[in-house]
DNA sequence: TCAATAGTGTCTGTTAGACATTATGGA
DNA sequence: TCCATAATGTCTAACAGACACTATTGA
C-alpha cells in the first residue's frame, strides 16, 4: 500500500473530452479500456518528458480521433480523491471539439457515444465530462467555437442549429440573427442553397470585424448560497 | 540533465494566488524565496501523499496568511514550458481571497504587495496571477464572493466599492443597486451608520432569496479572431 | 394549391446607463 | 448656510423574446 501510494504520487495524465455533433446531439469519443468487459474510458495519456500539457492533449486527441480538433482548451485538474483508469495522482482535463462528419472509426478501439447514453465511467472521468461540457458552454460567448465546426460557407440556420446543439438549448431565431448582425461576425456571400423543400437559404461566411462589445454591468446571477 | 528531467517529471505543486483589498487596491500575498536577494514567490507546496488538491491549497493558504481564505477555487494548471521556483513538472493554480483588514504579517517571511507594484516572478507564477485574477472576475457574477469579504452588516456603498475593487472597474451606482434589489441578495437592517460628513447609510446584510435568474440569449462577445 | 423553410417587421417588457432630485448628516 | 454622501425617480437606448408576416422553393 505504501509502495502503491508512492508509485501513485508523482505521475499525471492528460485526459481529453472529445465532443462532436452526431445526428443533432453531442457525442463523446470513448476508447475501449479492457479486452473482456465492455469498459470505456476517455482518451488519456501521460505527457512525455519534454512535452507540454497542451501538446500532450493535442496528441491524445489526434491519436484518438484521427484528426486534429477544431478547438481544444484546458478545463481543470482533478486530484486523487476520485478513481481514474490510471494510477495517476493528477489528471488534467481538456475539452475538445471535432469537426462535423466524424464518421465512427469502425473496427477500431474507439466509439462515438451520445451524451444521453453515456456508459459508466471512472468517477474522475465522469467529473471531467461534466466539467468539460460546462466549460465549453461558458466559453462559447467569447470564443468562435461554433464557426469552426461548420464548413467555410454555411446558412444561418445551420449556424443556429450548431449553437443550439453545443449549448444544449433552443434559441430564438430572430433574436439570434439580430445579435449576430450586431456583432459583425458573419458576412453574406452571393450563393444560395436549396435544401429540398422550402425557400433556399443564403450562405454566409465567418468574417469577424473585430469590434468587441463593451462589458455590461454587474449581473448577480448568484444562486442562493 | 536526463536525471534532472526524470526527477522533474512526476512531481507537482499547488500554488495559491492570495488576494486581499489593501487601501482601495488589490494586493497579493507573497512569500520570501531565498535568503540573500529580494526574491518573491507565490506561496506553494507539494500535496502530501493522501492530500487532495483542494486540501493542499487550503493548507498553503492558511500557512501563508494565518487565516482561512473566504473563498478559494482552482484556476488552471501550468506545465513545464515555463519556469517555476520548484522543479515540478506541473503546478495547479488556485485563486483565493482573504478578508478585509489582513494586516501585513510584520517580520514574517510574507508580504502584501499591490498588484500595480508586482516584483518579477517566475514565469509560471506570473501567468498564475493573471489567470487567477481573470478567473476570479469571471466567477464574481455566479459566486457571492464580495459579500464574504465584508462584515455581516455593510452599506451598499461599501459593497459597491468592494465589487469595483475586485472587478477593477467602476460601476454605476443606481444601476448597481437596482440589479442588487432585483437579485434579492441583500436585505436592509434597521441600523444606520454615519461616516463623518454626509448622510448616514443604511446597513444591509447578505440574505439571498435563492431565486436564480434565467439564462439570457446568446451574447457573441467574441473578439475578432 | 399546400407544406416547409428562410428572412424580416413590429411590439413589448426588461435593463443598463445618464441625469436629476430629494434626503440627511457634518462643518 | 454650504458641502458631502445616501437614496431614489425619470428618461432613453439597447436588446431579448414573442408574434406575425412575407418570400421562395418543392410536392
Amino acid at each position: 500500500m505504501t509502495r502503491e501510494r508512492r508509485q501513485k504520487r508523482g505521475r499525471h495524465t492528460v485526459d481529453v473530452v472529445l465532443l462532436t455533433p452526431v445526428e443533432g446531439e453531442l457525442a463523446l469519443l470513448l476508447r475501449r479500456a479492457g479486452e473482456g468487459r465492455e469498459r470505456w474510458v476517455i482518451p488519456w495519456d501521460a505527457p512525455g518528458p519534454d512535452e507540454t500539457l497542451g501538446a500532450a492533449a493535442a496528441r491524445v486527441a489526434r491519436s484518438a480521433a484521427g484528426v486534429t480538433p477544431m478547438w481544444i482548451e484546458q478545463v481543470c485538474t482533478f486530484g486523487d480523491d476520485k478513481r481514474h483508469p490510471s494510477e495517476a495522482a493528477l489528471s488534467v482535463a481538456y475539452a475538445a471539439l471535432l469537426p462535423l462528419g466524424m464518421a465512427e472509426p469502425a473496427g477500431s478501439r474507439h466509439t462515438l457515444c451520445r451524451l444521453s447514453e453515456l456508459p459508466s465511467l471512472a468517477p474522475r472521468q465522469h467529473q471531467m465530462v461534466d466539467a468539460a461540457l460546462a466549460a465549453m458552454r461558458d466559453r462559447m460567448d467569447t470564443t468562435p467555437v461554433a464557426f469552426r465546426l461548420l464548413p467555410p460557407a454555411f446558412t444561418l440556420s445551420e449556424l443556429q442549429q450548431m449553437y443550439e446543439l453545443l449549448l444544449g438549448r433552443r434559441l430564438h431565431k430572430a433574436s439570434f440573427r439580430r445579435s449576430l448582425q450586431a456583432a459583425l461576425l458573419v458576412e453574406p456571400t452571393d450563393e444560395w442553397r436549396g435544401e429540398g423543400r422550402g425557400r433556399p437559404a443564403q450562405l454566409y461566411r465567418y468574417a469577424p470585424k473585430k469590434r468587441r462589445r463593451g462589458r455590461r454591468g454587474v449581473r448577480f446571477d448568484i444562486m442562493g448560497n
